[in-house]
RNA sequence: GCCCCCAUCGUCUAGCGGUUAGGACGCUGCCCUUUCAAGGCAGAGAUCAAGGGUUCGAAUCCCUUUGGGGGCGCCA
């Protein structure tokens, strides 16, 4: 039975890659019927807040990426190998165990480096273009010694004791073979000064604690692993199986970072992306079948995903194909569905749809086919509800012609004695009066559309002014007729 | 500076020793049409980063270079 998890560190939103990643992660497990597991790495005290929590957990539900064991949004806990947050690790001394284990069989050790004195020693590897790595310095301190340092205050940190020589290699399941010599790894540190543990460290603890099968992460973790592996070489644990996923860089080529817009996935849902299409779209950026299919229906991406599609190089985030995958996932809806995704985006923009006299979800679906993003709905019907405002550029090209002012009128006069005004009976009017008139369809069409809606780009003209009903339509004729 | 990873149309990608290098977004044109979209059709766009090998044969395997990305924290 495979074992996943998505471990967030709370510092924030759900970003982008973060997403990918859970994402990932949660189509793996539903494959291979495995589980998926949501821990909370909160070691950072500084930057750590509960806020990000529910946060990461709002976004998660959101994208449906429903978690199988982990911390849960009401606080409570579900699975067996909890806690699943790892302050509340912390509290319960998992990791204090495991550090005394390993400075007992002197696989780690006490330093009593400060900061400030780490820091020169980088500044000067570096000077003397030596790899920045810490270099033992605290690796065989006398009793005594120690004794001394703890009298001036230091508070020792545990680092661990990395081979001097050797290889660390992996078989990482995107990345094939991998491997770094060990006389470049350093003594990462395991436990802070102020007892909490560190990523590395935690990490290792808790993937095997919780047995987990698949770590499936970014590869800005790459490096981190070799560190990893030692680990669980000293513990003597299995290492579980590794897969490094690619990273997603912004439309120059960097890491996607606030400069290139929205990078949190709170921000996406608020401008009116779907979550199928997040979820599609995110799949799809680094991962692809061998027929490069694009859309995939519900369930189909659990079905179809698989670790050996993934790609090894990184991928660029494209937001105009993310705007055609949501206009294409818009568009499958059903206008009381679409109505549904709408509504909160209409409130919000304050239309005064009660002023309607066709059914809100009927306006709503008449321009469908045009929507790309949710939040641009209520721009695009507001003029159903609110006073005209006429684009001058429209104005100069319809109505400002020699016959506009004639065709108006006309046109009004058509309207105002139609018994039945609906969408056909309006259309043959305007087409009876054209053909009176001498005028082609067109000719009458434009003016008329610029004359109820103030523009020229619109849903399909006949429809649209039965929606508007008799009386708006005719005051908004005249009122175009003015403006001549 | 050191280490690691990566490299196919502008972008996401298929390909895994023999293909007219395929698909998708975007772009162009045509059709449909009262407009804009949507849809349909057609098209442009990749000397497979470059240079060396290996091989009868290389986008596919090996080496070098170049370019890009990541890491080098008491962050994760």
């Amino acid at each position: 039975m495979n074992r996943v998890r998505f471990a967030p560190s709370p510092t924030g939103h759900l970003h982008i890659g973060g997403a990918r990643t859970a994402l990932f992660n949660y189509l793996f497990a539903k494959k291979y019927g495995g589980t998926f597991i949501l821990r909370i790495e909160d070691t950072d005290e500084l930057r750590s807040t509960g806020e990000s929590v529910k946060s990461i957990f709002e976004s998660m539900k959101w994208l449906g990426l429903n978690w199988d064991e982990g911390a849960m949004p009401d606080g409570s806990e579900k699975g067996p190998f909890g806690p699943y947050v790892q302050s509340a690790r912390e509290a319960a001394g998992v990791y204090k165990k495991y550090s005394e284990e390993l400075l007992k069989s002197g696989k780690a050790y006490e330093c009593y480096c400060t900061p400030a004195e780490l820091d020169e020693m980088r500044k000067k590897a570096q000077l003397e273009k030596r790899p920045p790595k810490y270099e033992g310095l605290c690796r065989n301190l006398t009793a005594a010694r120690k004794k001394e340092f703890e009298a001036q205050g230091r508070k020792p940190v545990i680092r661990f004791r990395m081979p001097d020589d050797g290889v660390t290699a992996w078989n990482d399941l995107i990345h094939k073979d991998v491997k770094f010599e060990n006389k470049l790894l350093y003594d990462f540190i395991m436990i802070k000064a102020s007892g909490y543990p560190t990523y590395n460290f935690a990490c290792v603890i808790d993937d095997h604690l919780m047995e987990i099968t698949h770590v499936i992460r970014g590869d800005d973790h790459i490096s981190n692993t070799p560190l990893q592996i030692n680990l669980y070489t000293a513990l003597g644990w299995k290492i579980p199986e590794l897969a490094h996923l690619s990273m997603i860089l912004g439309p120059d080529g960097t890491r996607l970072s606030k400069r290139h817009g929205a990078t949190s996935v709170g921000e996406y849902r608020n401008q009116g992306y779907l979550p199928q299409t997040m979820r599609n779209y995110l799949a799809l950026l680094g991962w692809s079948t061998v027929d490069s299919q694009q859309i995939f229906k519900e369930g189909e991406l659990e079905e179809k995903f698989d670790l050996k599609g993934c790609q090894k190089s990184p991928a660029i985030f494209d937001p105009v194909k993310l705007n055609w995958m949501n206009g294409e996932y818009i568009r499958g809806y059903s206008k009381e569905a679409l109505l549904e995704l709408a509504l909160p985006y209409i409130k919000e923009a304050g239309l005064p749809v009660e002023k309607g006299r066709a059914p809100l979800a009927d306006i709503v679906a008449l321009e469908q086919e045009k929507y790309k993003l949710l939040s641009e709905i209520p721009g695009l019907i507001k003029f159903f509800f609110t006073e005209v405002e006429y684009d001058p550029k429209a104005v100069e090209k319809t109505l400002k012609t020699p016959d506009a002012g004639k065709i108006l009128e006309g046109v009004k006069g058509a309207y105002a004695s139609l018994n039945v005004f609906k969408e056909a009976e309006i259309e043959a009017a305007t087409r009876a009066f054209a053909k009176a008139g001498g005028f082609k369809a067109g000719a009458v069409f434009h003016p008329v559309r610029v004359a109820v809606s103030g523009r020229t780009e619109g849903p399909t003209l006949f429809r649209m002014i039965e929606y508007l009903g008799r009386e708006e339509s005719l005051k908004r004729l005249a009122h175009a007729a003015t403006l001549i």
